[in-house]
DNA sequence: GCCGTTTTCGGCCCGACTGTTTTCAGTCG
């Protein structure tokens, strides 16, 4: 069982028990655990073959007790017992938007939906033969919504990876600020945090006439559909079928509303606890005063913010850059001003992970633009320094010998390119090689090859389902080879395509820290690589990270600013990345012999 | 059922929107 997994689990006993009328605050313990086990980038079940179920925040006695169970038979009795007073059809329900636990009983009682695996079918079908507007407590427009909702659930089901998103959104915002009614627009939510994977793009415009905002915004062109256009926001689909909502407030209250609709939600909710203690009531309007000494027979106060800093501020807090709102400690650490500065996108002296068109018959993709082009690119982005990265030469192709000679013809080509550039060239050109780690944690090349190469980045390619000791193995020994100094892509995830390896972190930050080996933050949008908790946990360690792009052409070399963002996520100052050092600097970590 | 800078007992986030049950429950972010 996976943490999604594990994470459905607990969010359907909290929804039969809503069913059940239990204690209210026993329901939202289940859905508050649920959804830290579904923010857990480590392994549930690795946390509790080791013991540390109750590092999970949410996670108490009872619930330990019932996920042990779990573990060790595959079951919970109990929860066995709560789901069979209810219709198996209704969990899958949940997943329809607008649908929550006390209509999905209804309607699964009432359709006779009793199997999990055609529910959403069979909710449609009835939707569209009439029958559910003939149910008690609805009618035809709740009807109309579900079935709109399951269209949503299946379109949502794909999400944006970061660049579609951010694009996007620029493409509104451009669009928006042609109105001299909006004095200002910004981005929301998981967005503006710059997390790896988007929903919908959530924007918000100042303005002191929101019809005249809303309005302009319903005529943008390129919109497919407007699902609701109401006196202050509006929702409307995308012709690439993507929801994109508009939130609008005035000038005066625009921090507030800034806050609440960045998030995250579980920053929010640790921010109004917080925030209570000191009598302080917060919305999207503002911070309600509601101990202490307001007026009599006049109820509470609504304070008015035009910026985030001031609100953070009321309430004793720095300012919380968003990258860092996702309830990990951040409101303790903004409290003791203890946040950390975090790591800027101008800071970056240089890529550390890029793939050239020398062809030296790699195992996997080689890269598409000549070293000239690279270099180009790389001096106008003003960096110090790139790696060439190369993957090594195919293993089943080639033997030993023909390694090394493809290796030293490639050495010799940059050599000349360099010759050829002279006293000219700005940027300086590491020779390295993504190496592939074998499955037993061997490299794929002669151990001949390492001493032709400035320094080795390691990265796994295959064998990504190996159980978490073995790959926890394979990882330390394939970082045992002298000269390794970066592990590439650590997890091999891909997003939205797999999850990465299962592995026990802390071992290998240990591993890293004693050696001086540095993990990769992989910028390609498609991988973020280390992912932002880990990033997080490597630097409380005292791992230091190493930026590349990973780029294949020219052009992504331009993405090193996702990386960034990820690093900001994981709380990453100047201090903990390497590509803030300068040239000289860096040498000095990377070429151990030099 | 969880949790701790007023608490190991007694609390537990806030407001908007929607549709339908004509006074509010359910759902969402």
């Amino acid at each position: 069982m996976n943490n999604r997994e594990v994470a459905e689990l607990l969010g359907n006993v909290a929804a039969a028990y809503e069913v059940l009328e239990e204690n209210p605050f026993k329901i939202r313990a289940y859905s508050q655990a649920g959804e830290a086990v579904a923010n857990l980038s480590e392994d549930i079940r690795g946390d509790w073959e080791e013991g540390k179920l109750d590092d999970v925040p949410g996670v108490g006695p009872a619930i330990r007790s019932h996920l042990d169970e779990l573990f060790r038979t595959g079951k919970v009795k109990h929860f066995e017992e709560v789901f069979k007073k209810l219709p198996a059809g209704l969990f899958p329900l949940l997943n329809v938007p607008g649908v929550g636990p006390k209509s999905a009983f209804k309607l699964a009682k009432q359709l006779g939906i009793d199997k999990e695996h055609n529910a959403i079918a069979r909710l449609k079908k009835a939707g569209e033969q009439g029958e559910i507007e003939k149910i008690e407590g609805f009618g035809k427009e709740s009807q109309e919504k579900i079935l709109v909702g399951i269209e949503e659930l299946l379109r949502r089901e794909n999400k944006m990876l970061l660049p579609e998103a951010a694009e996007l959104a620029e493409r509104v915002i451009e669009y928006l600020k042609k109105s001299p009614q909006v004095l200002r627009v910004e981005m929301l939510g998981s967005l503006r945090r710059r997390a790896s994977l988007v929903g919908d793009v959530d924007l918000a415009a100042a303005t002191k006439n929101p019809e005249a905002v809303v309005r302009h915004f319903v005529d943008f062109p390129e919109w497919k559909q407007v699902l609701a256009e109401g006196g202050i926001t509006a929702r409307a689909i995308h012709r690439s079928g993507r929801q994109v909502d508009l939130k609008t407030e005035s000038p005066e209250r625009f921090g507030a509303l800034l806050q609440h609709f960045t998030g995250s939600k579980a920053h929010n909710v640790a921010l109004r606890e917080y925030s209570l203690t000191k009598g302080f009531s917060l919305s999207e309007h503002g911070i309600k005063i509601s101990k202490g000494p307001t007026l009599p027979r006049q109820g509470p106060t609504l304070k008015n913010f035009k910026t985030e800093e001031e609100f953070y501020k009321f309430l004793g807090l720095v300012w919380i850059p968003p990258e860092m709102r996702e309830d990990r400690g951040e409101i303790e650490a903004g409290k003791l001003n203890g946040l950390p500065k975090l790591m800027e996108l101008p800071q970056v002296k240089g890529d550390l992970h890029i793939h050239s068109n020398i062809d030296i018959e790699t195992s996997h993709d080689l890269g598409a633009s000549p070293l000239s082009e690279i270099v180009n690119q790389a001096e106008k982005m003003g960096y110090e320094y790139i790696a060439i990265t190369d993957h090594n030469p195919s293993v089943s192709k080639h033997s030993e010998k023909q390694i090394v000679s493809l290796i030293k013809m490639r050495n010799e080509s940059i050599d000349e390119f360099i010759r050829s550039r002279g006293m000219s060239m700005k940027t300086r050109v590491f020779k390295s090689l993504e190496i592939d780690i074998l499955p037993d944690g061997r490299l794929s090349v002669p151990e001949e090859v390492l001493d032709f190469l400035d320094f080795v980045m390691v990265s796994i390619h295959s064998s990504f389902r190996e159980i978490r000791a073995d790959q926890t193995q394979r990882l330390i020994r394939a970082l045992s080879y002298p000269k390794v100094k970066i592990l590439g892509h650590p997890t091999g995830r891909k997003l939205l395509e797999r999850d990465g390896i299962d592995c026990d972190w802390g071992e290998i930050f240990v591993v890293c820290k004693k050696r001086n080996i540095y993990l990769e933050v992989n910028a390609n949008p498609r991988r973020l690589d280390l992912p932002d908790d880990l990033i997080k946990q490597a630097i409380e360690a005292g791992v230091k990270l190493s930026l590349g792009t990973d780029s294949h052409q020219v052009e992504n070399m331009e993405l090193m600013r996702y990386g960034v963002d990820q690093t900001r996520r994981g709380w990453a100052e100047r201090k903990d990345v390497i590509n803030c050092l300068g040239y000289n600097e860096i040498a000095k970590l990377l070429i151990v012999n030099c």
